[in-house]
DNA sequence: TATAGTACCTTGCATGTCAAGATACTATTT
DNA sequence: AAATAGTATCTTGACATGCAAGGTACTATA
């Protein structure tokens, strides 16, 4: 995996989420570093970025239990990225999967 | 998946490839990159790297195709290395799966 | 009033990766 | 004989990523 392929994946975590619900960016860091680790650092900017390309649009909401909520909506555009993603995750396992069995088996 | 983590999956397919048997450099860098394309200038600064903290070691042999060949050798070290960034590996995966398939199922 | 939790965001640092280039040997073509 | 292409090693410079840490600000609790 390049670098690349690792921001892609953070990509992916975040679009996949997005799929299901809209969520706010504290909410996605916490739901993301639950399965792999993952930091605000992280997430804040990356969603900046994804904003940027088209794949989600923003809505503030008001919140009883602290600061207003930057709410993420995903997008077509968004949807269609999800998809590439999720297949070149799909084959970057592939691909580790035949090293670590080809190591084994071969 | 961190930076960390990426490198460390670099590091699980030299180590796997070598536990199968000895290889050289540029050997590895085929091997490896028709699987998660990576390029020269990734895995030799890696493969001194891991020499350094003994996880392999190093024989030179005469090739009669071009230039002598340095070869790898994984040690005990690098062994139980590989089954340590093995379990990470998949548990990376899963965390990834657990998010793709919540994403759909929730 | 002070602490802790929620929620946003930015900055600086360390690290990883790549493209490109340097070196050098062998084989093939011109 | 000279030039090209393939094999094989390694280094350098530029760029991107991700994190820790810090800053801001709101709410609730002690």
């Amino acid at each position: 995996m390049n670098p690349q392929q690792r921001k892609s994946n953070l990509d992916l975590c975040v679009l996949a989420l997005l799929s299901k619900s809209d969520m706010y960016g504290y909410e996605l860091v916490n739901r993301i570093s639950d399965a792999v680790s993952v930091s605000e650092g992280t997430i804040y900017p990356l969603l900046k970025r994804i904003k940027d390309e088209g794949l989600v649009t923003t809505y503030l909401k008001e919140s009883n239990e602290g600061p207003p909520r930057k709410y993420y909506a995903i997008t077509d555009i968004g949807l269609r990225r999800k998809d590439v993603l999720k297949n070149e995750f799909v084959a970057y396992v592939k691909g580790m999967n035949a090293i670590l069995e080809g190591a084994e088996i071969l």
